[in-house]
DNA sequence: TTGATTAGTGTCAAAAAAACACTTATTAAA
DNA sequence: TTTAATAAGTGTTTTTTTGACACTAATCAA
């Protein structure tokens, strides 16, 4: 009651933005390079790409600003996932060096909103930055120690995804407007870390309703040439899923 | 880049609070009594209960310091589930009178931070409240006009649960320590708002290894009594569950 | 023409889910 | 003390879904 107990913390959203690119599920990074007083050379510095929250932005808003500043894209796959908010936050020495540069209270503690992002890799042109700070794709293999919490953010926000590309169909958001079932395939073997068997994919894929076979085939490829599906997106948007083998949340079902 | 573009916003946790009784589920509301210098007669108010998060809380802390406030329970299933921030969060009048005679800047902006928990309501002792400012616990089917985003998020907190609840075993929480498999598919019922089948659903239950049998059983109906089972709680807390018909991450299914 | 490579295809067995109806234990009322 | 009312408890069969498994087809390069 009576007065406020909290001085009020910034609020930023952070966004972790997968992308699939040469078979491999890779994780789009800021990249700093930060003057270092005592060894004359500069620190790099890894972090999710993210910002303040403006006054007026709701948080998905504050989110897709920052997806699009990055990648130029918009009417991306982006969703919220979890919120962290650890009152010690700012603890490594170059997080500090970095929000003395840039903010008027680098001490100011920051809750922040974190999303998850579903990009087409191959899609994205990333936003030439200065030449201290760019955003580079990594292969979710090779994260390096990130700053703040956003390793911790990261880690939750690939169990986020693994759990849901099961229960939701999202998977597409990371393939090109057109794919084979074997890049699909390996999509999915690659975020559930297991293989998958090749007929049984199919068959599941192909009944749940989901796909749109197109007439096209690869071309100049020198094996049998693989046909090509889409994504059926208008099942979700007027989700009319009667005739399908989707249950009528929009979920559906893979892999027990 | 430079300076801060934003005004700090507040941040609060709100929670969406479940219990289960007489046969119903119910939300755990905050209702205040606010006089109305026009009318003279006082406006009521319900809301969701929550508080700001302070400056030496993470977000779960803050959630836990609100639930168990209001409860009297300490180590309660609390889950954060999503988070909202729209800039125009205040607009009803009834709210703008209250946040005047609370805060010191009615006009800040609030984030908040939605966590849902599912607590046995019988065993709940509400804190007793000033006389304008009490708890109560509601049907879901009769929450009335919630102050600021609240219908929002607890609808959010329903789908959620919905959802939560054929992966995990979480619907126990909901339950006394001990009960009957009758009440246990009620409360499934219930949140699924659909039937379910008594032999399928029993089979499932005790082959998911979940529940322990114990000897006791109901006394004083007039019917034939009910076995009570508790929940095992030691399976998910030393997840050692290669024995059960458990998913390896603590998650089980339930009616496809 | 041959070899290398990846695409594409069907069946059977096992497991899981869904549908379905009667008997049992208890109390209250007749 | 018998009867009626009520909710608990119990198995089997059918259908659906899953998982395992191996060969043929189309293309390019050598």
């Amino acid at each position: 009651m009576s007065l406020n107990p909290s001085i009020n913390p910034h609020v930023s959203t952070d966004c972790v933005i997968f992308g699939f690119s040469q078979e491999t599920l890779r994780l789009l990074l800021i990249r700093r390079s930060i003057p270092n007083r005592l060894t004359d050379v500069n620190d790099i510095h890894y972090a999710l790409p993210g910002d303040l929250v403006r006054d007026d932005e709701d948080l998905d808003k504050a989110a897709n600003r920052v997806l699009s500043e990055l990648t130029g894209l918009k009417g991306i796959y982006l969703e919220q996932f979890h919120s962290f908010g650890d009152p010690l936050r700012v603890t490594k020495p170059k997080d500090r060096a970095w929000l003395e540069s840039v903010r008027q209270d680098p001490d100011a503690r920051v809750i922040t909103v974190a999303y998850m992002a579903l990009i087409d890799a191959n899609k994205a042109v990333l936003q030439p930055g200065s030449f201290s700070k760019e955003a580079v794709w990594l292969p979710i293999s090779e994260v390096p120690e990130l700053a703040f919490d956003h390793n911790e953010i990261f880690e939750n926000a690939l169990k986020a995804l693994k759990e849901k590309v099961q229960i939701q169909p999202i998977g597409f958001e990371l393939l090109p407007e057109k794919f084979t079932m074997s890049q699909l395939q390996s999509l999915y073997e690659t975020i559930l870390e297991r293989d998958l068997d090749k007929r049984n994919f199919r068959r599941k894929m192909l009944n749940s309703g989901v796909l749109i076979p197109l007439s096209e085939k690869q071309l100049g490829v020198s094996n049998k040439p693989a046909r090509f599906y889409s994504f059926n997106r208008d099942l979700f948007e007027n989700s009319d899923s009667r005739y399908l083998n989707l249950r009528m949340d929009g979920s559906f079902s893979l892999f027990g």
